[in-house]
RNA sequence: GCGAGAGUGGCGGAAUUGGCAGACGCGCCAGAUUUAGGAUCUGGUUCCCGAAAGGGAUUGGGGGUUCGAAUCCCCCCUCUCGCACCA
């Protein structure tokens, strides 16, 4: 009597799938649909598969599954993201080296997901940890090493776009006169600064004590998350990647992608183009001070009138960058950022000590503390001024942190009438405050940002904003003294780690006849590539801030080329991000050993078609990729501007449910919404159901209703403990109810919370599946002896063909719960009948494979097929067959619902009406009243508005 | 603070895009089967009044448009997720 067992039958379907490779795909067929599907790479971490994982990789294989039915060429690939940190900590708590810890993490989750039944075509499978991989990932290292951006380049892709600006090598970049005066030295090092690839020198958090540099989110308050050691920012050679300069690119192609528009307006903002205006404010030669400042003044302003705004703010000026010119003449003191070049020499002698000092904290802190914590604002005075452009009064220079190098010019015209960061500013130092714009009568505030005329602006008075912004610029534009720019937010990408298990740089550095790096560069041969990490070296920190490959051993890290040039190889290594850049490429072509993809197969496949993964990749990921994307399609190696047509964002699965009441320290109950978390210290105590009640919008305890209950699911976490491992379920319950239950748990895309009853309620229905297929109280697997060769009735080949239609429809959809429900529909419907025909069953069995492709496989084997049904066509429903000779229509009066009256579905409205005022209930509602007017919509619904 | 999304039974969620609110599942109640438990099957289950027939209320709250609103418009509240001194 063989019940439901998936234990007995999964694995039997797996191995049937690899043995016969069934979902290798095949090479390209011209002509016949093709289907890219990608599941976002997976990081395969040591605590293997969390349900998170199943759910946009089921949601992906349901899709793969029907459109093999439905007769398309699926690419559906998996890998591994698997550089990183982990495994490197791990290796330094273990001495296990991390290639070993890696691969063994990529075994437990490559298990897992066989376990799940996913339609991966493995024969593709590939880790970025590869030497043939990252070879490749080296080789597009050295493209962005070799290229520029030319913004005035107007080129059509192969897309059939124009575009203005693109990626060009190196070898096509002018190079200017004065530069090849220089000679060939000169040359390259003008072709280096030129390059989307780039050194510079940036701050990382070094942490002496655990001797190491910590990313961002691993410093907490200027300590080390871990030990809570102190980091300082030391400045390091950093490779930089040019993304800033594809930002108009990045920004302008989101209009070609079918991607949620929640997540372009991220990419949008992330990327935060803005123009505005850099104006000049003159300062003088060095050592001019403020008495002597007014001399040059005027002949400046000849000067630039003359000669117009330079591409470079000289020594005399300082540069700012502003959103609101227009609020010029409110400019009543300046602000440095603290690692602005100009402190030093602008700070007088009495307050050199106090700037240094404000200096040394600035750099102790991070950005997130400079932003976060800090609400008072801080600086110091330099001591010197600068003068206004527009009405040549001297207006000091001070510096605060709350103005970052980083952004714009690194210094700003502070105007307190119009900005709220200036007005605090001003009120701590007690700064004059001005206000440029006119603020309507009943505003209450401090800084005014709105609209209004502008005052106190001689020649701009009266003005609206805009008007008063194109009226300064013109003026700042015709003396010389200003400009518009456009700015961006992001930032160029820092893309080097000190980390040992990443991708070596293919780059080396020349040294001089003492050791020391001259600042010039020789790449790796193209042939040549991959370069390997070291083997036999000792990866533990090393006590210094640069990375720890500098401590590897001499044969890899140094040679002399053939012209007899001492040459250190780069020891940063590249961050985890590269690797994802670009395995959607690779997996068109995996094997290709000439190249990182074959430019017909990437015609073919690209670009993805569905892409699903978490939003948390929202902004970097998805941008990285597509910038590595863009300059390769610059380069000419791409056919597709963008790398991913539709994005799906699936939602988060949160823990079951909780109940949490809260008593104080005298053990009284108190209810949660008096509670202020931060500083209750009480107890909370886990509820069961049946101990509250719900009360209107709130839960109460059942035993003092007065009590209010916390009801909310939370994040699985370790320290919650409220993880479900897929492990445990799929030993429970199977692979098919896990697959299922995450897609009948709700909308795709919607967070929700976890349930083990509903796995039940889903495990049942594979149940009642079984049943309705199988014989259960036979001894082998045999048919359920109601399953006969017998035609349907009308009404059951209605409920078929709905069936089918709802389920097609929801898929394509991605509306997995609902097509679900429709599938449990259907068994409840039919599932009990008898006779059970045949040209039922199978349709139903299809129907069901994309969703449980193992209990699915099982009945369709057992009903007497052979081979597997991954191909079979899928069904197709005939809209006639879902007609019915009558319809059960809604009648309400004034909008009530008074009753149902059953038509022929073909019926008129004369006639709809007629049985419409017939009907007992209706027609005692209509009683006595005057009917004004009847709306009748055949097959819909009747409305009677009477008085 | 700014931005985005969401609020529907005891719970997860449906609703052809303006036309029967609560599909489907969980939970709960009753019945059948069973020595019993489990499993299974059948029926019921938004709330309130009512013995019932029936009636009333109801999609976070308030207002509006419409014959008709969960769905469209305005105001407010709550929650979740991003971003956060970007000049």
């Amino acid at each position: 009597m063989p019940r439901y067992d998936p234990a007995r039958i999964e694995p039997r379907w797996q191995a049937y799938w690899e043995q016969h490779q069934t979902f290798r795909t095949g090479p390209y067929e011209p002509g016949r649909e093709k289907l890219y599907v990608l599941d976002m790479f997976p990081y395969p971490s040591g605590d293997g598969l969390h349900v998170g994982h199943p759910e946009g990789y089921t949601a992906t294989d349901i899709v793969c599954r029907y459109r093999r039915m439905t007769g398309h060429q699926v690419l559906h690939p998996m890998g591994w993201d698997a550089f990183g940190l982990p495994a490197e900590q791990h290796a330094i708590r273990t001495g296990t080296h991390p290639r070993e810890t890696t691969y063994r993490n990529i075994d437990t989750f490559r298990r897992q997901l066989k376990m799940l039944g996913f339609s991966y075509d493995w024969s593709r499978e590939f880790s970025t940890t590869d030497s043939d991989y990252f070879r490749w990932t080296q080789w597009i290292f050295l493209e962005l090493f070799d290229t520029w951006y030319d913004p005035d380049c107007e080129w059509t892709g192969p897309d059939g776009r124009q575009r203005t600006g693109r990626g060009r090598p190196i070898a096509e970049l002018a190079i200017p006169d004065e530069i090849a005066a220089g000679g060939d030295e000169a040359v390259r090092r003008y072709q280096d600064s030129h390059r989307l690839a780039y050194q510079h020198e940036a701050p990382v958090n070094w942490c002496p004590a655990l001797g190491t540099v910590l990313s961002n989110e691993e410093v907490i308050d200027g300590l080390s998350e871990r030990g809570d050691h102190p980091v300082e920012r030391l400045p390091l050679r950093q490779w930089m990647l040019a993304i800033t300069r594809f930002a108009d690119r990045l920004l302008d192609e989101l209009e070609l992608v079918d991607w949620p528009e929640s997540i372009k307006l991220s990419q949008r903002n992330w990327i935060g183009r803005s123009t505005g205006a850099e104006v000049d404010f003159y300062i003088g030669p060095p050592e001019t001070s403020t008495e002597t400042l007014d001399a040059g003044f005027a002949s400046w302003q000849a000067d630039r009138t003359a000669c117009g705004f330079p591409d470079a703010a000289g020594p005399d000026v300082l540069r700012v960058y502003t959103t609101r010119p227009d609020t010029l003449f409110g400019a009543t003191y300046m602000v440095l950022a603290p690692e602005h070049p100009f402190v030093d020499r602008l700070t007088i002698d009495s307050q050199k000590e106090a700037v240094s000092g404000y200096q040394a904290q600035a750099a102790a802190k991070s950005d997130l503390d400079r932003t976060d914590l800090a609400k008072e604002k801080t600086g110091v005075f330099t001591g010197s001024h600068a003068v206004n452009p527009v009405n040549g009064s001297p207006i000091p220079i001070w510096v605060a942190d709350y103005v970052l190098i980083s952004y714009g010019t690194g210094a700003i015209m502070a105007v307190p009438g119009q900005d709220e960061r200036d007005w605090e500013f001003a009120e701590v130092f007690d700064l004059p405050i001005l206000r440029t714009v006119q603020a309507p009568e009943d505003f209450q505030g401090k800084a005014y940002t709105g609209d209004g005329p502008a005052i106190n602006s001689e020649f701009l008075d009266g003005l609206a904003i805009d008007d008063a912004k194109a009226r300064i610029i013109s003026h700042l534009d015709e003396t010389g003294q200003g400009t518009t720019p456009v700015n961006f937010r992001l930032r160029d990408w820092l893309f080097s780690r000190q980390h040992f298990w990443g991708e070596p740089f293919p780059i080396w550095h020349e040294l001089d006849d003492e050791g020391n790096r001259t600042g010039l560069m020789r790449t790796d041969p193209d042939e040549s590539l991959p370069v390997e990490l070291p083997e036999n070296f000792d990866f533990k920190p090393h006590g210094r801030p640069d990375p720890p490959l500098e401590e590897a051993p001499d044969d890899w890290l140094y040679r002399t080329d053939d012209d007899g040039t001492r040459l250190k190889r780069e020891s940063n290594s590249m961050p985890q991000w590269a690797g994802s850049c670009w395995y959607y490429l690779r997996f068109a072509d995996p094997q290709n050993q000439e190249r990182f993809v074959d430019p017909q197969l990437e015609q073919n496949w690209l670009p993805v078609d569905l892409y699903i993964g978490g939003a948390e990749h929202a902004v970097l990921h998805l941008l990285y990729a597509r910038f590595w994307h863009k300059v390769l399609f610059d380069r000419g190696h791409l056919s597709t501007p963008e790398p991913f047509g539709r994005l799906v964002n699936q939602g988060m699965i949160l823990g079951e449910a909780e109940l949490t009441g809260y008593r104080d320290e005298a053990g009284d109950w108190v209810s949660s919404p008096e509670i202020d978390t931060a500083t209750f210290a009480g107890e909370s105590v886990s509820l069961s159901g049946d101990e509250v009640e719900k009360r209107g919008e709130n839960f109460v305890l059942k035993s003092d209703p007065g009590i209010v209950i916390d009801s909310r699911a939370f994040k699985m976490s370790k320290s919650r403990g409220n993880v479900i491992n897929p492990d445990d379920i799929v030993a429970h319950y199977g692979a098919d109810a896990l697959r299922m239950y995450e897609m009948f748990m709700g909308p795709l895309e919607a967070t929700k919370p976890w349930s083990m009853s509903g796995v039940e309620g889903v495990s049942r229905f594979l149940g009642r599946v079984w049943r309705m297929i199988t014989e259960e109280r036979a001894d082998d697997p045999c048919p359920n002896r109601a399953i006969q060769d017998v035609a349907a009735d009308d009404d059951q080949l209605r409920l078929l063909h709905l069936t089918i239609k709802s389920v097609t429809e929801d898929i394509e959809k991605l509306s997995f719960n609902t097509a679900i429900s429709r599938l449990m529909e259907f068994t409840n419907a039919v599932g009990q009948s008898d006779p059970r025909p045949t040209a039922l069953m199978e349709p139903f069995i299809l129907l069901l494979s994309p969703f449980a492709p193992h209990i699915s496989e099982e009945l369709w084997n057992l009903l007497g097929h052979e081979s597997s049904l991954a191909y079979e066509p899928w069904p197709e429903w005939d809209e006639a067959r879902l007609m019915t000779a009558t319809l059960d229509i809604p009648v309400q009066v004034n909008g009530k619902l008074r009753g149902k009256v059953t038509v022929a579905s073909d019926a008129d409205p004369e006639t709809i009406q007629a049985a419409a005022e017939s009907d007992e209930g209706v027609a005692r509602h209509l009683d006595g009243k005057t009917l004004v007017k009847a709306i009748v919509i055949p097959g819909r619904m009747v409305n009677f508005v009477v008085k």
